[in-house]
DNA sequence: CTTGAAGCTCTAGTCGCTATAGATTGTAGA
DNA sequence: TCTACAATCTATAGCGACTAGAGCTTCAAG
């Protein structure tokens, strides 16, 4: 009927520090203890955390879990925040990915103009990271 | 001749307060001062920061910059640390890309399932975020 | 010589955990 | 019931890579 933290923790995949750090940030309230003070879950409380984790699985960052959780909680008011939030979340995904794949070309070239076989002094690798003129384009 | 620490800033781009840190950190030497306790660089200096910077750009972290400036003041020394570490960031930043990647086709998949119109108590963004079920693959 | 920008040091805060230490509690087997 | 050991407790500090702020001093142009 409740849980440990252990549980909580094996049920979820948050590891129990986490759990403990949540509670401290307010994410999770503070549930009933037993007799020898440790803590004792509910569904409820389980239901919130896998929110939680997969919120944090898709790249939420704690605020914005804050929100949705404090939406959640008033089901008569509009969802747009809730739509909010996720667009906002897609675009900084997309942001994220386009800026990666330059680097990435701009990291493969680096990586493929030296096999690792001569020295230092002629290295591109390093006059590679040194200069960024021979670089596509800005980042 | 010699650049003030905003001199550096502007040339390379990286803030004041971060030069200072890395010069905490021991990636860049403590440089002379003038009368007043003021840092004075070099030419030297200012290659430096800019490899330093470049790297940052690429998303290099500190310890693999300090690696490759330290490689770099042994010019006799064979370089495959160096393609080792290009080579190494390459991978990272191609799997970063992959993850990034799932995360957006889901949450593209959250996001257009609202159109913020409703209201929360029957919103998919709130059921999706709260259940993984609906989700194609792991994440 | 004055004034305002630029620099100095030091501390603390950011985000989202993770690790460690040392003490206490819960539980299963003998 | 006793014992052993796993699980949990609190509190603190550390991670990476900065960023912000307070309160002071110095530099450089007019």
């Amino acid at each position: 009927m409740d849980f440990s933290i252990g549980d909580m923790s094996r049920q979820t995949g948050v590891k129990i520090p986490t759990i403990r750090y949540y509670e401290k940030e307010g994410l999770l309230a503070a549930p009933v203890r037993s007799e020898g003070n440790q803590r004792r879950y509910g569904e409820a409380d389980l239901d919130r955390l896998g929110f939680i984790k997969h919120a944090r699985d898709l790249g939420l960052p704690m605020a914005a879990i804050r929100k949705l959780l404090e939406l959640s909680e008033h089901p008569d008011r509009l969802c747009t925040d809730a739509n909010r939030i996720a667009n906002e979340q897609l675009a900084a995904v997309r942001q994220r990915i386009s800026h990666l794949k330059k680097l990435e070309s701009e990291l493969a070239r680096i990586a493929t103009s030296c096999d690792g076989s001569h020295q230092v002094a002629d290295c591109s690798i390093l006059k590679a990271f040194g200069d960024h003129g021979q670089c596509a384009g800005e980042h």
